[in-house]
DNA sequence: CCTTAGCACTCGAGACAAATGAGTGCTAAG
DNA sequence: CTTAGCACTCATTTGTCTCGAGTGCTAAGG
């Protein structure tokens, strides 16, 4: 009993455990051994239930709030859960027109899609959905235009390789005409064209500037505004939706939890750097893609016999989270690409007790509509893009 | 006593009043007669202020919400005291000089100044704040240009008089070069330059981009996505801070109560909307920003005389606001400036048991800090701006 | 005539105890 | 190994009681 087999629980404990994580997902309510055999056609006699439930907490899956209440899932208890116990069913045919419906509208800029695509996950799913722009560090520069606004200020278009575009309003020198700023540009251009973000510096900046043979006091100040720029076109922004749903679940009807909630979603910054850090899956998306359908959703046998499917999702769960304020949430998490190395991530928080089934199925689809969507992007508009990116 | 007498209350009731609207927004509980005689120096009886709080309650400035618990005030309480009975002080000069700071920093963009100035808001009164784009429909078109992204779309960017800029990609026909797009732009520019916003339509436009003497396939499509960004130019946009401070006031401890004032903060631009459709003041800046300090705060015994100051701000409370979900609350705006004729609006929601005394202080410093910014960002680089801009 | 002391009354909040019931662990028999 | 049975636990609910802040009214006093 207390042996902890590594190789993991026996059927009829499988099962139990999914019963009860099903149960708990759906009430809220700490579940107990007779309710349980009731629910589910479970051939079994509360009291064995009782005793596989007491092995079951031994060995870490259930907690119990207090003697005398039912059993509620621990993290470990969960992470067993999504790893090998849930169904994962396909979205109905209506559900996915319904959100390729909502994606297909009008769209030629990245931010609208994805903006479009959390809304989508936060009212399909009921929970908190968020999507974090690409990140384009490792892209390559393909543009640089300056673009005179008035005398002193400029617009500096930054164009990378994907056809992400990021612009800038920025001061330049007032003596500065649009002729010398178009030299400049075109200079910096040509110097930088082909790099790749995250290896441009001032100095390269400067070094392509001076091609312009401009004098240097007006040069430097606009090389620098344009450095700052590129640099700033890996800057995350993060789309948030849906944020009051979560104040409907009973864990926040405790609202000092709802407000650390609250506050740790909106705390700057932290989660896009938090889902940019360490972003999942890398190299499945061709296999992940090219299916029909994702098609790997784990049945009831297929599971016993212990496959390893790569999943093209990630799940955080509760003390996994390393955020202040999100250990009684989990996440799930996943990315997208645009072009061919830039990804960004898009996905769900929710209460620990989320539907991690119904948030997967959705979110899995939302990927492959936005793959789809940004691929077709690159197809019609941006071929060489995807060229010219270093495959 | 039912005498209801238009021409306000007398000394004494007024005293009461605001003291009682005192000591509710600071403790957030019915407040009783004799606490009150306690807490400030009333030379009265309890009994005469349980006489006077009858009056006050007859005439429709305080409620009880249950005999047996002291009195709060209604709506026309909190009316009657943000008219003529709060006492507004001016901001120490650390607290000034910090908002300052936080503002001076770096900016060229009105955006990136009004997210900061909304931030400032709200970490400064602890409530919600709320920064309002401009609203540039009156604003004239300076200057609009396409800039080729790649074979098949284009930035478009839309610079209005007093300088502001927007800017959105578009879908363009693929057949269409660099130079082809910069001789449409240009008409376009040449023969909508000068127009206010309002005043273009498709028509304007297709007339305009005639003038570029190109194929109407070509053409069509790309003088509508034009059109499409001109008139997008006044989308407003409204950026929140401190939603979830909300939730530290007993007013919210209810969930449900919090959850609805969060959607319907979150109701797509219904908050936007609804701030600009009636926005206050008119034409009393000049002389506001005359004022070497609002010096306008309310005296004890200025009130009673019944001057009647324009106030620079506007403040709605709890049933003024016709907003659903926001019953509970008050709003207090005001306006700020970009050029001559383009306005946009700034506040701040909190209870309606906010402490408005403070909030006015701080908006209103936060308003003229605002303006001297823009203002400062017009005269340095958007001289003519002004000028072209009709007075 | 206005103010104030006094008093009876109201009513929500909090404390406490008892009842309820869902759930457990253990044991002994099948 | 399973299961019926039973004693036990403990959070929640319900009811009762008290407490106290607050009110309105009345009658006496300046």
């Amino acid at each position: 009993m207390e042996a902890l087999n590594r190789q993991g629980l026996d059927e009829r404990k499988r099962q139990i455990l999914r019963a009860i994580v099903d149960d708990y997902i759906e009430t809220a309510e700490p579940v107990g051994s007779r309710n349980l055999v009731d629910r589910h056609a479970l051939n079994l006699s509360s009291a064995t239930v009782r005793n596989e439930m007491s092995d079951l907490e031994s060995l870490g899956y259930l907690e119990q709030p207090h003697t005398s209440a039912g059993r509620i899932p621990s993290d470990l208890g969960y992470r067993e859960y999504v790893d090998h116990l849930m169904r994962v069913d396909e979205l109905t045919p209506e559900e996915s027109a319904a959100i390729r419906d909502r994606l297909r509208d009008s769209f030629d800029e990245v931010t609208e899609l994805l903006r479009k695509a959390s809304g989508v996950l936060a009212s399909q799913t009921g929970y908190t959905s968020l999507a974090v722009t690409p990140r384009v560090r490792q892209s390559h520069l393909r543009q640089l235009k300056m673009l005179m606004i008035e005398p002193g200020r400029a617009l500096v278009v930054v164009v990378l390789a994907a056809g992400v575009v990021k612009d800038r309003l920025v001061r330049i020198p007032d003596a500065l005409d649009a002729d010398m700023l178009a030299r400049i540009s075109s200079a910096i251009e040509e110097g930088l064209s082909g790099m790749r973000l995250e290896d441009i510096t001032l100095v390269t900046v400067a070094t392509a500037a001076s091609r312009a043979r401009l004098p240097e006091t007006l040069l430097n100040q606009v090389l620098y505004e344009a450095y700052v720029s590129i640099k700033q076109a890996d800057n995350l922004e993060v789309y948030l939706e849906g944020q009051h749903r979560m104040l409907e679940y009973p864990e926040f009807r405790d609202v000092d939890r709802a407000r650390t909630y609250l506050e740790a979603i909106h705390r700057d910054g932290i989660i896009a750097g938090y889902l940019s850090e360490d972003s999942c899956p890398e190299r499945d998306e061709e296999e992940d893609e090219a299916d029909p359908r994702f098609a790997k959703t784990v049945d009831d046998q297929g599971t016993t016999a212990g496959i390893r499917r790569r999943c093209p999702y990630m799940i955080r769960i509760g003390q996994e989270i390393s955020l202040d304020g999100m250990r009684d949430c989990s996440f799930v998490t996943t990315t997208y690409k645009v072009g061919d190395r830039i990804v960004g991530n898009i996905g769900v928080i929710g209460p620990k007790r989320m539907e991690y089934a119904r948030v997967v199925s959705n979110i899995q689809f939302v990927r492959k509509a936005l793959n789809e969507n940004l691929r077709r992007l690159m197809v019609r508009y941006g071929k060489q893009g995807t060229e010219e990116d270093g495959r």
